[in-house]
DNA sequence: TCAAAAGTGTTATCCTTACACCCATGT
DNA sequence: ACATGGGTGTAAGGATAACACTTTTGA
C-alpha cells in the first residue's frame, strides 16, 4: 500500500504535513457519598493530560504518568473512550493538527490524597440537568423555554420539526420518558443552542443569553458528557461499578454509587435481588452498624466471576416516577 | 497545564519526541449473498489505508478520501473503532511512533465497481471458527485440541487453569454457550496460542503448528476481528443492519443479512415480529418473485423512526441447537 | 416509641422462545 | 404433488416491575 506524498507546501513552521501532537487525556471518575465525581486540575475546569511521548510504552501507561503526575492518583481500570481530530479541536489558526486520545478511569477517591491544584468536582455541577434522583431536576424547567426558542429560530420548518424532535427525545419533553443514556445528544444540544459558555467562543462574542452548567476549558465538557454516556450504558452490561467500590460493602451503598452514576432512582428490593441471583457479590458474614438502623451485611465482589463466565452488569430496576 | 518538555535526546532522524505519524485506517463491511465481506487492497490481506494529513477536514473526510482513491468505493456510514498505539506496533526497532485510528464503515457492494487491486472477502476466511450458521464448524475440533496443549503448556497451575478458563469461555467449550460478540477475545486466544501466521513474526521463526484462517498484514486481522465484535453487539441495540441493505428488500433478506453478521440462524417468524413490531420498516406495497416460493413483500427502512425515538436494534431470536 | 435502614414474599405484566400450522407460487 | 419460501397463531417460561410487609437497630 504505497501512499503517495501528503504535503502540499502549505508547511509553516517547518512541521512536516502528516506529523502530529498527540495529547492523552483523562475523566477520571470516582463516587464519594453518593456523589459522581471527575478529577480535574487548574480552576477545576481542566481534566488531567498531556503529550504522548516516546518513551511511553503504550498510551494507557503515559496516560498513568501523567494523571500521577499532576493529581497524585494512581489509576487502576482505564478504557479506551473516543479519538478527537477535528481540524479545529484547538486553534483552527494553527497549522498544526493537535489529536486527543481520550480515556475513562474508575478509582475510589481515598487511593491516595491529593496533590498539587486538583480536586474532585461532582459532574452534575458540570450537566445539572443530568441529575433526575429527586425527581425532574428545576433547570430542565428554565432549560425547556430556551431549547424550543433555538429550535424555532431556524429558517425553514423542516430544521425546525427535527430540533424540536431531537430535544423532546434527548430531555423526555412531552411525556416522553427520561433516557439517562443520551447524556452527549443533550449536551450537543445545548451547544448547538448556545446555552453554556464553551458555545460563545465559536459564534460572534454575544455572550449566551444562558449558563447551564459549569464551564470547562476546550472541549473537555464534551469528553465528560461522553464518559458519563458510556458509563451509564456500560454499568448495564459489564460489573465495571466494583471498581468504584471500596473492598467490602453494603447492598445499599452499592445501590446508591448505581443511582449516582446514572442519575435515577432504583428500587431496592428488586436491586438486591439482580445482584444475588447473579453472583456478583458473596456476603463477608461480617456486618457493619454504621449505616444508621438495622446492621447490613458487609458483601464482597467476586472477581472469580469474571473468569467463570462472560457477565453482565447491573440493570436498573427503576421505581416509577 | 504546564506539560514539561518529554524529548529525551533520543531523537534520530531529527524527530521530535511527541511527534507521531497517525493512520486511518477502515473496515468497509458489506453483505453480499448471505457472505458477510470486507473490502480488501492488495494480496487480500490488507486494509485500505493512508496517513491523516493536514489538508483532511477530519480524519473521517480523511478516511473517505483513502478508501475512494485505493478501491474506488464511496463510503456512507462511518463509526470509529479504536486507536491502535502500542510502542511496537509497526516496527519496534524504529524511533518512530505510528498510531491508527480504525474506523468500522458499512456499505452495499453495488455502489461502484471495484477499482485497482481490492475485493471484497468473506470475513470467515479470516476467522473459519466464528460461522455457527451450519452449526458448529469443524475447525473447533481442530482448535480445541491445539488451545488445550497450548493452556497446558503453562509453567503454573494457576496460569494453567485461567487459560484454560479462558478458550471455555471463548469458545463454548464444555457444554457452555456460543457467545457471537466473543469475537476479538477468541482471536487473542488463538494469536496467544501461536495458532496464527501473524503470531509467527513475535516468536523465534518457529512456524505455527497449525495456520487457523486466512492471514492478513501486521494487525490487520486483529482489527477486522474488533470490527465483527463491535458490529455484531451493535446490530443488537441499534439499526445499522440497514446500512447493508438496498433501498427495497424482503424480511428474509433482512434476516439472511442479521444471521451473516452474527454467524447463527435465527427464528423466522419471531424475527419477523420483532421487526414489524418496533416499527423499523413499512411495506412498500410491491411484492417480489425472484425469491423462489411464494413471492414476498418488500420492505423499506423508515428513516423517520431515528427522529421519533431511541431505537434500538434487531434482537436475535435465536433457533435452539 | 419512632425513624431509618435491612430484608422477604407475592403478584401482575411483558418479553422471549418454541413450535405447530397455513398460504402462495413455480416446476 | 411437492419444494420453497412467505406468513399467522398461540402457549409456556422467564425476567422485570410494583408494592405490601416484616425485622433489627439507635435515638
Amino acid at each position: 500500500m504505497d501512499h503517495q506524498a501528503t504535503g502540499t507546501g502549505k508547511d509553516r513552521g517547518a512541521i512536516k504535513a502528516d506529523e502530529v501532537k498527540v495529547d492523552l487525556i483523562a475523566v477520571v471518575v470516582s463516587v464519594n457519598d453518593s456523589e459522581p465525581c471527575v478529577l480535574t486540575i487548574g480552576q477545576a475546569d481542566t481534566l488531567p493530560s498531556g503529550p504522548f511521548a516516546l518513551e511511553h510504552r503504550s498510551p494507557q501507561s503515559g496516560l498513568r504518568g501523567w494523571v500521577e503526575q499532576q493529581t497524585g492518583h494512581p489509576l487502576g481500570y482505564i478504557e479506551q473512550l473516543y479519538t478527537f481530530a477535528d481540524r479545529d479541536r484547538i486553534g483552527a489558526a494553527r497549522q498544526q493538527r493537535v489529536i486527543a486520545i481520550s480515556y475513562l478511569a474508575l478509582t475510589r477517591k481515598e487511593q491516595a490524597a491529593g496533590s498539587p491544584k486538583c480536586g474532585w468536582q461532582s459532574w452534575y455541577e458540570y450537566f445539572p440537568w443530568e441529575d433526575h434522583r429527586s425527581g425532574t431536576p428545576p433547570v430542565l424547567d428554565v432549560l425547556r423555554p430556551h431549547l424550543i426558542e433555538w429550535a424555532d429560530g431556524a429558517s425553514d420548518t423542516a430544521t425546525r420539526r427535527e430540533r424540536r424532535q431531537r430535544a423532546a427525545i434527548a430531555f423526555g419533553f412531552d411525556d416522553r420518558h427520561w433516557n439517562e443514556e443520551l447524556t452527549l445528544q443533550r449536551y450537543e444540544l445545548v451547544y448547538e443552542a448556545g446555552l453554556v459558555q464553551e458555545a460563545a467562543s465559536r459564534r460572534d462574542a454575544t455572550p449566551p443569553p444562558l449558563v447551564a452548567g459549569k464551564f470547562m476549558v476546550a472541549d473537555h465538557r464534551r469528553i465528560v458528557a461522553t464518559a458519563i454516556a458510556r458509563l451509564r450504558s456500560k454499568i448495564k452490561y459489564r460489573p465495571v461499578v466494583f471498581e468504584l467500590m471500596p473492598p467490602v460493602f453494603t447492598l445499599l451503598q452499592l445501590q446508591r454509587t448505581v443511582e449516582a452514576l446514572s442519575g435515577r432512582l432504583i428500587n431496592k428490593p428488586n436491586f438486591r435481588r439482580l445482584i444475588e441471583q447473579q453472583e456478583l457479590v458473596e456476603k463477608t458474614g461480617e456486618t457493619t452498624a454504621e449505616t444508621g438502623g438495622r446492621p447490613a451485611q458487609l458483601y464482597r465482589f467476586r472477581h472469580a466471576i469474571l473468569d467463570e463466565r462472560p457477565v453482565a452488569g447491573t440493570k436498573l430496576p427503576l421505581t416509577r416516577g
